[in-house]
DNA sequence: ACTGACGGGACCACCCGTTCAT
DNA sequence: ATGAACGGGTGGTCCCGTCAGT
């Protein structure tokens, strides 16, 4: 029974995954989670105490994913101009990938501002992406690649750059290639933030 | 009559611009709405035929501020980049202005993601400010104050980091001094995109 | 403006037809006759101090042109059973003439049902048919055109078989050709009925 | 568990039943219809989507108990005026047993001029009763007790007969013995079928 | 005669979380 | 561990009728 279990927890967020990024948070019920799961509201509650504790769980899976990602990038760096080009080239393969669970991250951001524990679970890795590319601009500044600039500065600048370019991703992700845009974006910032020959 | 009539849609307007700011679009109810408006359920239906209509009033009035601000900030420019950066540091009043409305942006995508009519009224402006940017850019090759880019690419650029910014200010306002970073960045940026000496 | 208020009445009372007829009493809103009206809400309760009331002056003017159909019939009839037949033919007209008003019976008898003061209104005039209907039977049965029956029981049976048709007529429009069907019918009721030779 | 989930749902129905026939489906709120029957509508809505299905439960079971009453009949008759006659004295017993859920036919025939389903479930019935009747008109003409005549036409009338007895009936119970008219009226429509000697 | 803003109240639908019975 | 029944409560919508004003 034990592997049952686990089975009817893996279809419940399944199930919420989908619901969640076509309708919202709000818009879905515990009853349309347990009927697209196949599953009872008892089954339900048995697995999470709340709507609101699954949507934790999805929260932590999403940003345990994202970060594995950057570490992998980081690895295979040859210098960081390069390395951030090469994120932004990535971008299409990601976007792919997260097909049409991208809205997830409106939804965080969305029930962030409401709930404290959500609020908390989702700013956390904020910070981080920011110490990480606080580091990553100094090293690149170490190595030569990257002009004298103030490492945090530049590394809000990249994260609010993603930010923007994720929120405009769901907004309208008919509206342009967006992963082609970073592409070029990032290949002008780059640029700008070389150092001058 | 008419000037009761009036009074009480702006008491709805402004009842409704603070709840949905402080607790959300769903979590507000029409009841509390009227409540804190002083009106009865009749009267708010008198004036609008949906909660959701109301927030597209809300919406509306928004951007159409947006605009008057950035067509302001345009006449009173000497060059493009000294023009960006005055943007970029009028910031600070908004941000004091908008006091605690600024979560609405937050509220317009979550909305705009879900609902057709809403998508409409809160895409549409980011268009045109590409567009804007764009002829921005334009204006400032030709000038001669920015180096020859893409204008397209770097107003994407532009309008990638404002919406970012604001992304973040909503989420975690205490976080950062965020009108500060936001001059810092777009000083740094305009240090890229400047014609080299 | 004597003028203008008769007119505003009488938009009033054919927009409340029609929408009666369409949608049911219940489901139609004063909103929604006024609207069809093109008239304010002040207007409406002006003229009727309530909805029902309206309704009861439907119901009175529809009785007053069935009262003036039978009684222009009885003053045109040869002997009883060439009436009758003659009623029955003259159904396709009125039928036609109705139009799509006919439900309004089903909203009469139902209200009626509900309302006493549409109850009054409504059992009335049936009493009135029947006692009209027993003195025709009468009057055939003396001038020897019908067997000597019992002449409240043959009204009765008339009156029911009228109402019933209507009834069906109203639920099952396209189900029959109704008129032709009550013509045979009151054909074959009177040749029951008929002396026999 | 399942034993009081059947309870309740007869519960359920009962108390429409009763409250539909006394107010009118319209004026009967599921508030109502909840706290007649003991219940909560978290129950309600469990057993039933929506009030309207409820409806259709009652509808099903009201024509399923007419079906079945007419099927015992004509089992047990000797020829087809008996069988007539026998239908038209057993409605004494039918009105009697039947109490005050009477006016339910009036809410069943309101409703179904507006609400398709509810319309179909109402007029597929009567289609079925002309088919038996008709038959039945059939059988008495070959066993020679009716004289030849269009045995659609004749189960037209007595459709019609039976349906406008019965809308008077619910109209104006008191206003006359039905069961007494009914028998006296069958007995003479007979009289006019009946084979001539 | 007519307007239309407004009050107050209700209704249906639905929902979340819990409790029994398995 | 899961299923079905249930409790209590709210949300958006809408409606009828009034009345101050024109």
């Amino acid at each position: 029974m034990q592997q049952r279990s686990e089975e009817t927890r893996q279809n419940l967020i399944a199930a919420a995954l989908g619901l969640f990024a076509q309708d919202g948070y709000d818009a879905t019920s515990v009853a349309q989670i347990c009927q697209a799961a196949g599953v009872s509201k008892g089954a339900f509650y048995h697995h999470f105490s709340t709507k609101q504790e699954l949507f934790l769980e999805l929260l932590g899976m999403w940003m345990g994913q994202i970060d594995a990602k950057l570490e992998e990038t980081t690895d295979a760096m040859q210098n960081v101009p390069h390395g951030l080009l090469q994120m932004a080239e990535s971008t299409r393969d990601v976007l792919r990938l997260a097909d049409g669970r991208l809205p997830m991250f409106l939804e965080f951001w969305s029930q962030a501002r409401l709930e404290p524990a959500v609020w908390q679970a989702t700013i956390e890795p904020y910070r981080r992406y920011q110490a990480y590319f606080t580091k990553l601009i100094e090293q690149g500044i170490a190595e030569g690649s990257i002009r004298e600039i103030d490492p945090a500065v530049a590394a809000r600048l990249l994260v609010s750059l993603a930010v923007g370019f994720l929120l405009q991703c769901v907004l309208d992700p008919q509206g342009e290639d967006w992963a082609r845009v970073l592409g070029q974006s990032v290949q002008l910032l780059l640029d700008g933030l070389a150092r001058r020959g």
